[in-house]
DNA sequence: CATACTTGTTGGAGCGTTCCAACGAAAGGT
DNA sequence: ACCTTTCGTTGGAACGCTCCAACAAGTATG
């Protein structure tokens, strides 16, 4: 007794109730009377006493929690996302646990079952590499919800990301407003959503009757990836670069600077994802910007509602990114 | 049956033993003979079933997860420092539980509440904004352990952190070394950790002899209060900015550049706490740089430590930080 | 050949909750 | 006076697991 947690048990025989009444009383039930609410709350004091959320949770068969698989914590594009989802499970009186992928997609997998074991009532995939099948197990088993992709489809999961074909309309648009017609695309690697957004511009060089001037270099989604595809690019003289994170943005900027050109007066460049480290004023990068935190809210919203709902159509949603204007795209000086 | 999770008790009746030769099974026990736990095995993957977390941490009475807190995901310096700890409790077979504070530190408190009830093993905070009074509580609950910070030394509760004193020096003796001498500190604000990197800075100053030339300029720990913070330091033309963090620093720089003045070429600056953003080609950061992910470790470790050893006597934990020399330092000019 | 130990297995108690059926007491209706 | 409600309260079963004591059946020991 004196040295284990008080339990349920103590908190009565200490308020000379049954256990029953205590539990009642906790759950904030209307049928305790004043006289002994106020003697149980007294023993909770004094005992230090704390409800065990697992005896709880294996007594009601809900866990009140949600799992959050975070592919890495170090992108503040996912941190961000987040922040959504804590403030709206919170809000219906959810907890999460949260895990990060890290390097191995194989402890992706074993982490997620770390997850189900500990019961929890949902799961929000903030990007992941996880494959169809192996996605789609974990989506008849409990209600699903993935972030920032959409390019798996299984039933009963929901995926709530933004358009990445219209963000790169965006950007370009956004450029040939500024008078730009030789536009190079510095690709995000072999991912969806990189894929997604090298379409997009073609797409839109294209309707810009630009498509001879349509040049997509492989980059990749990091600072060093940026810079190398930007000096790779630097060779076919473009005026502006549309590269497919904000992270690489930075990069390629510091390789444009790199050349003895600057930013934006020789060469514009844009990014996408809208990270808060864009809008530090020694970057100030013009961007594609998703409304992260409203990523991760919404995410949250459908996975709660699956919860009631477990046969529910799956939902794709979309959201739309915005340009958002900063110091790293001008307009194009008709070089002397 | 058909619809809610398959128990012990249904894999047992399929494989045709007892649930306590499943349960014996299941943690991997010699006692069982190879027949009977090839049966148990297919009769668990037949029926997709999953322990329980919350009945077992009932019955083991352990919960094998350990708490988090982290003051703000947002900042770079906290997720680096979680990956040490994810990493080390992971090795020990325990998983975390995350929470991230927010803005109320009155939410800070119920969010460990709500830890607590999961009955977590351990706590890792990493920062926060709690009295005294509360960590005191907390800690002889159950093993705590405190990350950057050691101002309140509570009995049984751990801390680590950096030298702050030490790493400030660091940063004045590097710049001294590059000939500068008017040598300006803009500070953290009001917090324990920046007034020990302002101490360490008055420390060193006046051990070069430089007494007359300590400066300190009211700041804090945002890119917008270091770019403010710079303007006004701009005033007494200084050849060398000291900044309490790195994304004040980057603040700085741009409030630098605006003057129409170079880094390092006019004006040299150094930050605090390496983060990896500074790292960024575009930024180049020279900056004191705090082992995040050792600080997460050993944090870990205590706490590992302390959960078999409840009583052990608290430990306060310093690990050095490092100079790590980039772009944005240079020697001193003589000015013509 | 009895005794002891080993090996593989089992039922039952217990972990700290919630929830249900059931209760006595007080109150209300006729 | 009786029956019916309502109110506050209660014990016990259940949730899914682990662990302990116990037990057959086989093996070794004297």
């Amino acid at each position: 007794m004196s040295t284990s947690r008080p339990t349920i048990n103590d908190v009565a025989t200490r308020a000379g109730v049954s256990k029953s009444l205590v539990s009642l009383a906790l759950s904030g039930s209307t049928k305790v009377s004043d006289a002994s609410r106020q003697r149980i709350v007294d023993a909770v004091a004094e005992l230090g006493y704390r409800r065990n959320a697992a005896a709880r949770s294996l007594a009601v068969r809900r866990s009140h929690t949600i799992g959050v698989l975070i592919l890495d914590l170090h992108n503040p594009v996912f941190a961000e996302i987040l922040d959504g989802v804590q403030i709206e499970v919170r809000e219906h009186g959810f907890s999460t646990m949260l895990i990060s992928g890290g390097a191995d997609p194989e402890l992706e997998r074993a982490e997620i079952e770390t997850l189900l074991q500990f019961q929890v009532e949902g799961l929000v995939l903030i990007a992941h590499r996880l494959p169809a099948s192996v996605l789609r197990a974990i989506a008849a088993d409990v209600p699903t919800v993935v972030v920032t992709r959409d390019d798996i489809a299984v039933p009963n999961m929901d995926s709530v990301s933004n358009d990445d074909v219209a963000g790169a309309r965006l950007a370009v648009n956004h450029l040939v407003e500024l008078g730009h017609s030789r536009i190079v695309h510095l690709d995000g690697g072999e991912n969806p959503v990189s894929h997604a957004r090298a379409d997009g511009y073609r797409l839109a060089m294209t309707q810009h009757g630009l498509s001879e001037h349509i040049r997509v270099v492989p980059g990749g989604l990091t600072d060093a990836k940026g810079y190398a595809a930007a000096c790779e690019a630097l060779s076919s003289s473009p005026t502006a670069l549309f590269v497919a994170n904000d992270v690489a943005a930075i990069g390629a900027i510091a390789a444009v600077e790199n050349s003895n050109l600057r930013v934006p007066e020789d060469i514009s460049v844009i990014g996408y994802d809208g990270i808060s480290i864009g809008g530090l004023r020694r970057l100030n990068l013009t961007t594609i910007a998703q409304p992260l935190a409203d990523l991760g809210r919404l995410a949250a919203q459908h996975m709660l509602y699956r919860i009631n709902n477990r046969t529910a159509p799956a939902v794709r949603q979309h959201v739309s990114a915005t340009l958002v204007i900063r110091g790293t795209t001008g307009r194009l000086k008709t070089r002397a």
